[in-house]
RNA sequence: GGGGGUGUAGCUCAGUUGGUUAGAGCGAUCGCCUGUCACGCGAUAGGUCGCGGGUUCGAGUCCCGUCACUCCCGCCA
């Protein structure tokens, strides 16, 4: 018999009066009555609640004890009264009458509650994730997220996939993210890299000829934090298959993703076919590539009203000569809202660094009209092909952002949420995904004016290789997609480029040389040289993925042992100094200063 | 690197127009209490008001600087 428990704190019932039992757990909470004392013992899978009175000789040393201390008590089981059940409670039936208790682990004063629901500092739970992590929420979400890991992986290998490690310490690579680097030893001089992500060995694997690949990879980035990215390290859900197109991709993820929001919320996931966006009309109709789908506000550009002679809205037809454009976002039947709701935007665009949001309402009496502060500047002919263009009805309102192209998508795309958030119109009970999909292969670096790859240098450009034109690379698009829920992007992922001649072409257009390319993508662009199959993937983010089914907004609620935004353990105190010693193995000196 | 928010007891917070001795709840310590489940009642201890400087007869409060935490922008193929 186990020394520590015969039962855990969350399995006794009326069933098991009359027994006598042994529990371990940490004390959650005490109710002295003087000469009767209720100790609530908890553990990982439940509380139950224990008892003693004055008669026992172990009495007056249980009321002294503190706290989470960690006891194991003997005891009887006891039937609860019908007066003094607790329903909350799946063991609320009955209770332990405490015969000896012995104390296994002593609790200093406590820096923080762990019985309480409010909310603390976030460098006191960092330092004593320990106790943050005994508290209910967090400690269901880590269990949440240990679920969701297990069923993906069980789901995966169903699916025919094989799981596999890759290396952690690797080379840089030039494109990306920051590298964490790590000196050799045995190579003075020379760093590895820990991996942004497996994305050259899962290609590798594929050329290997193991068909479908999976793995919970853990991915290293050297990226200031936000609240839904963690600093340093995250876990992707990595995937790779060969001889497949873009749909099959679609096809695996799509099963995954519904099967496992549907299994571990109630929240309802909206579409069984995730619809497919381009990202051209994804950055015009929300002004960025994550749309929140549950949000039904559109944006339309209605640069072109500018231009018209019978608009007298100055301004902005000055600023639209000079290159800006004008978008709006169209606000069904808000004509009866107070001008409160108006100027609160306005003021909140100002806040966002934006010159503002000019607004007006549509209205009929005989004719056509714009009412509010701008209003008066539009005939009714312009307005007539406004309501055209954004499909916009008498009683909608309008708002406008007039500004460079960039500046306008980051503007509005912020103002739908804004909006849409006043005006309470988005579900929060539900999954919204969607894919957005024919990314350009190519764009332009906006400080140096060179042409860089958008997103993945390995993916494959749409097309046949013959047709492609290389003279116009902004023009070609790839087999480069993201899937997105509610507004969080999940993860990106793309047909892989398994043509070596064509990725040479395709890196000469952003700069690199065949050489570069051997030298920098040593192993894959070789790999490819010997017979590689056509495939593809993508990798999920599954940091994010549990966010969303704990609906928790900062990625540290789902994370076991996170770093603060300065990338600090708190706890472990990292990043420490190291010593001389060995410095001086690795070769390194620390530059003084 | 830049912008915003926060910082008062172990924890969560209040603190008026700048005005005497900086408060509450929880926790801790001590006492009372045999049916609570946020048990109740009473008492006690606990403060460099993040830190430094300034204005002032007087600063938790106003000003400047700085640090910590956090949110956002940049960044994240």
């Amino acid at each position: 018999m186990n020394t520590y428990r015969t039962h855990t704190c969350g399995e006794l019932t009326k069933k098991d009066s009359g027994q006598t039992v042994i529990l371990s757990g940490w004390i959650n909470k005490k109710r002295d009555h003087g000469n009767l004392l209720f100790v609530d013992l908890r553990d990982n899978y439940g509380i139950t609640q224990c008892l003693i009175d004055k008669e026992n000789k172990f009495f007056k040393d249980l009321e002294k004890i503190q706290l989470e201390s960690v006891i194991k008590v003997s005891g009887k089981v006891n039937e609860r009264s019908e007066d003094t059940l607790n329903k909350e409670l799946k063991t609320g039936e009955v209770e332990v009458l405490i015969n000896t208790f012995e104390i296994l682990g002593k609790c200093k004063e406590l820096p923080m509650p762990v019985f309480s629901d409010q909310e603390y500092a976030e460098d006191i739970r960092l330092k004593y994730r320990f106790l943050d992590l005994r508290r209910k929420k967090v400690h269901q979400n880590i269990l949440l997220r240990s679920q969701v890991i297990s069923f993906i992986r069980s789901e995966m290998i169903n699916l025919g996939f094989n799981e596999f490690q890759t290396p952690i310490l690797t080379s840089s690579s030039p494109e990306g993210a920051r590298d964490f680097l790590v000196p050799s030893r045995l190579n003075p001089g020379k760093f590895y890299a820990l991996p942004q992500a497996p994305q050259q060995f899962k290609q590798l694997i594929m050329v290997s000829g193991f068909d479908k690949y999976f793995q919970i990879a853990p991915c290293f980035r050297d990226e200031d934090a936000r609240a839904d990215r963690s600093p340093g390290e995250f876990y992707q859900l990595d995937l790779e298959m060969s001889f497949v197109e873009q749909e099959d991709i679609f096809e695996v993820v799509e099963k995954l993703m519904s099967k496992l929001f549907k299994k571990f919320s109630n929240k309802k996931v909206l579409f069984d076919k995730f619809p497919k966006i381009t990202f051209d009309n994804s950055m015009l109709k929300y002004g960025t590539d994550k749309p929140d789908l549950r949000n039904p506000l559109e944006i339309s550009d209605i640069t072109k009203i500018f231009k018209r002679d019978d608009v007298k809205f100055d301004i902005f037809k000055k600023l639209v000569k000079s290159g800006s454009i004008v978008r709006g976002i169209v606000t069904k039947n808000t004509k009866g809202k107070p001008r409160s709701f108006f100027d609160n935007i306005d003021k909140w665009a100002k806040d966002q660094g934006a010159s503002g949001l000019a607004y007006f309402t549509l209205e009929c009496e005989k004719n056509i009209s714009a009412k509010g502060p701008v209003g008066k500047f539009f005939s009714e002919d312009s307005l007539k092909e406004i309501m055209k263009i954004t499909n916009a009805k008498i009683g909608d309102s309008l708002f406008l952002a007039c500004n460079k192209k960039n500046d306008v998508l980051k503007l509005l795309s912020a103002a739908r949420d804004k909006i849409a958030e006043d005006l309470d119109i988005i579900n929060k009970n539900t999954f919204a995904f969607c894919w957005i999909v024919d990314y350009p292969m190519f764009e332009v670096d906006e400080k140096t004016n060179k042409v860089i790859f958008s997103h993945n240098p390995f993916s494959m450009p749409q097309g046949e290789e013959k047709s492609l034109n290389f003279s116009k690379p902004l023009e070609m698009k790839a087999y480069q997609y993201d899937i997105v829920c509610n507004g969080i992007e999940l993860s990106s992922g793309a047909i892989r480029n398994h043509k070596p001649d064509l990725m040479y072409k395709l890196f000469s257009i952003a700069g690199y040389t065949k050489e570069d390319v051997d030298n920098k993508f040593a192993g894959m662009i070789n790999a490819l040289s010997y017979g590689a199959p056509p495939h593809g993937g993508i990798a999920p983010g599954i940091d994010r993925i549990v966010m969303l089914l704990a609906n928790e907004k900062n990625i540290r609620e789902v994370t076991l042992f996170p770093m603060n935004q300065n990338a600090q353990d708190l706890m472990m105190n990292s990043p420490s100094e190291v010593n001389d010693q060995q410095l001086k193995e690795l070769n390194l000196a620390i530059k003084k200063k």
